[in-house]
DNA sequence: AGCCATGTACTACCGGTGCA
DNA sequence: TGCACCGGTAGTACATGGCT
């Protein structure tokens, strides 16, 4: 059967926390690889990523090649797990990720498998796990954004987190690396832009330098939750699939065929219409009328950016967001002034 | 198509300044 | 005095365009 693409990853936080150092495209291959797991499998799945994924655009640089040497290095890379035992004794533990990858020019395929000491930590997970949206993932431009989405994601069910400079430096470069030694290049050229990026998809993360004396020793975070659909969590899922995709098979995570970005897109259109407190009888309207055009998702998802924005951060007070809500998606899409 | 020069962007570090 | 902050700069990678 042919392997496929979820739209959700998922890990253990102790690993989405432990020290790794990502590129770019290291990090893309790793979300991608994640989603090939079902959160229901009890065996790790082969890895089958189209290589067009990986690196969506094709530059004029050497695609074939880049991937090719993230792989290589993907299948070097060690996570170290440190835990205390109940006599105070440490213990780490260090494991590979990956153990084969193959890149196929032919198929424009990567595959590969996952390191099977590692399932542990992938499969089966109960509780202390982290899910993130893969589509969301790859919107972000840099690996550090990416560590961050990760690690901020793992505590957004906390709301705010407190970290040593130094632990938070080791979880987004790795623990070899010795950059970015001093706090504030760390800060303008790691942290912020990262921060800045996870704020231009909508995530408004706040935080703020603690600090021992004059030096800043430690970064506490506010991190509003996130929303996935489909999750079990809020919002609660409703059926309002476009009937051009009512007949997929129903399962706990959408499959991703190649092309397909509409199942995601969807459930972020739902999700951001349900925070937006609009009511699930104008959710289903909004939805018909929208259709399966990704462009009117899109649209749909900038324009109510900044009015969630406003309502979140409670810089602006609505009455009844959902009417506010209602209005805008009239002035926004003409058909729909009739119809709502 | 392949090579080369040039421009641009990014990373990482250094040294000076001001503040507590 | 030690720190955050800031601007400058070297090194590197990549993109682009002209030439052969």
């Amino acid at each position: 059967m042919e392997p496929s693409l979820y739209p959700q990853a998922r890990q253990a936080n102790i690993l989405v926390r432990s020290p790794l150092k990502l590129n770019h495209i290291e990090a893309r291959i790793i979300a991608l690889a994640l989603g090939c797991i079902h959160s229901k499998s009890l065996e790790l799945p082969q890895i089958r990523i189209p290589m067009k994924r990986i690196i969506p655009k094709a530059k004029s640089g050497p695609v074939y090649e880049q991937i090719d040497a993230a792989c290589k290095t993907l299948m070097g890379k060690v996570v170290s797990i440190a835990r205390t035992s109940s006599r105070g004794k440490m213990n780490i533990k260090n494991y590979g990720i990956i153990s084969f990858m193959e890149i196929d020019e032919g198929t424009g395929y990567v595959t590969g498998n996952f390191a099977p000491e590692i399932k542990p930590f992938l499969l089966e997970l109960a509780s202390e796990y982290t899910t993130v949206e893969i589509e969301t993932i790859l919107t972000l431009k840099s690996a550090h954004a990416h560590r961050l989405y990760w690690v901020l994601t793992s505590w957004d069910d906390v709301g705010s987190w407190e970290v040593e400079i130094e632990k938070l430096r080791e979880q987004m470069i790795g623990t070899e690396d010795t950059s970015y030694a001093i706090f504030y290049d760390f800060k303008r050229y790691v942290l912020e832009p990262a921060i800045k990026e996870l704020q231009d998809i909508g995530w408004m993360i706040g935080w703020e330098p603690l600090k021992a004396g004059r030096k800043v020793s430690r970064i506490r975070f506010t991190i509003p939750r996130h929303v996935i659909a489909g999750n079990g969590q809020e919002p609660a899922s409703i059926d309002i699939t476009p009937q051009s995709r009512q007949k997929q098979k129903p399962s706990d995570q959408l499959p991703l065929g190649i092309s397909a970005e509409m199942p995601t897109l969807h459930q972020r259109v739902i999700a951001r219409l349900q925070k937006l407190q609009v009511s699930d009888s104008q959710i289903r309207t909004v939805l018909e009328h929208l259709g399966d055009d990704e462009a009117h998702f899109t649209k749909l998802l900038k324009s109510t950016h900044q009015l969630l924005v406003s309502h979140e951060t409670k810089s602006k007070v609505f009455d009844n967001i959902g009417g506010t809500t209602v209005n805008h998606l009239k002035t926004e899409f003409a058909g729909l002034f009739a119809k709502l």
